[in-house]
DNA sequence: ACCTGAACACCGTTCAAGT
DNA sequence: ACCTGAACACCGTTCAAGT
């Protein structure tokens, strides 16, 4: 998986008065708590403060918390993409790269647990209004319908509508993301590797053309 | 589905002093406050305003904001294994009935949001201490886990471990679950019934014995 | 035993004022 | 244009005191 490096993003010298690119260091750090600490401690207060500016200088770049959350969860969907579409392309677009694209998926949600939940789960709803990252969700959506289109005039998979074949295998790879993330496995598969591996046979068996 | 009617906790009355039941009274509160108004907008103060009670007074029935969440979720998870139960027995506890088990989760789910949200997402990382939620989410798993078996038995599903078996099934109908709560399905499939109903037939071919 | 009221240490957000 | 500082209206939680 692509994995751009954590670079800190540069306090404010006591000295100087503007920061410089003060909105795209507001979104790097809120990145780096929300991954550390989780969402739910993210505080506008505590960002302004890492980054030696006041706890209000936010306001200047993003509308509100909503926004600088809205934000992260776009850049979340952009990553997860490219992660799918690298998954698909590197292993022959064919069924082994889409179990590969699951795996990846399911991977992506457990190494980056607060970015997941910030890309669904209750900051939706206001997010929705954010155009940016419903067109990077969808854009992130789309890469699974391709890839299942392809399979389909290949003859590989049954040939149903592919949009809700695609939000089957979505809701799959989701349920299991959410539950790993939620802690609902742990002890007995933790990581849900022996989960992924045994819901890509039931896929396969389930969306195979020659059933 | 066994609805309980919502019947309103009772106010203090202003002369007396005690509430009565005051615990199972906030329990009730949170509910509605809850279903009509979503967990993030959920405050004690405004629970024990309702109540004509001090903001305060909680405390001495709850340890804290989250002990009243675990106990929420784990009403929730009460309510969701009865509504499984009832659909797996009322449609005959084979193929028809496990169907109707999945119609039931989901519907649960879109039916009580808040309550779904509850139940899983966020709050789960501190309700894993609280013995009780930990015990009720258990017996709802439990419901599936028995069910799967039950069909292995008449040769209806094929003989993988039943638990992780049913952690797949888990996950399909957790995935629909959240991607209708969260919205993803706005426009194309609000309700999810479509995708509900074509999930069934794949996840039946995905387990059946004689595949 | 049960509840209150004031107090504490937090929030997000606004707005006039500074640079 | 960008940032600050004080202020406002909220939180959850603690704790001595009342009934």
């Amino acid at each position: 998986m692509a994995r751009t490096p954590a670079k800190r993003p540069h306090r404010k010298r006591p000295g100087q008065y503007h920061h410089g690119d003060l909105q795209r260091a507001m979104l790097e750090q809120a990145l780096r708590t929300i991954q550390t600490d989780g969402v739910e401690t993210l505080t506008l207060r505590a960002v302004g403060e890492q980054l030696g500016v006041s706890r209000t200088a936010l306001y200047r770049h993003f509308s509100d918390k909503q926004a600088l959350l809205a934000a992260v969860g776009r850049e979340g969907f952009r990553r997860l993409r490219i992660a799918l579409t690298a998954a698909w392309d590197e292993h022959g677009r064919g069924r082994p790269g889409f179990e590969a694209m699951g795996v990846a998926y399911v991977r992506f949600a457990a190494a980056h647990p607060a970015y997941y939940r910030v890309m669904f789960g209750r900051f939706v709803e206001s997010c929705s209004k954010d155009a940016a990252f419903v067109e990077e969700a969808g854009a992130a959506f789309r890469v699974l319908v391709d890839s299942i289109v392809e399979q389909q005039r290949a003859g590989l998979v049954r040939p149903d509508d592919p949009s809700i074949l695609a939000r089957f295998v979505w809701s799959v790879v989701h349920g299991m993301a959410m539950l790993i993330i939620d802690g609902q496995l742990r002890g007995v598969d933790t990581g849900g590797d022996a989960l992924t591996h045994y819901a890509a046979g039931r896929v396969r068996d389930a969306i195979r053309a020659d059933a």
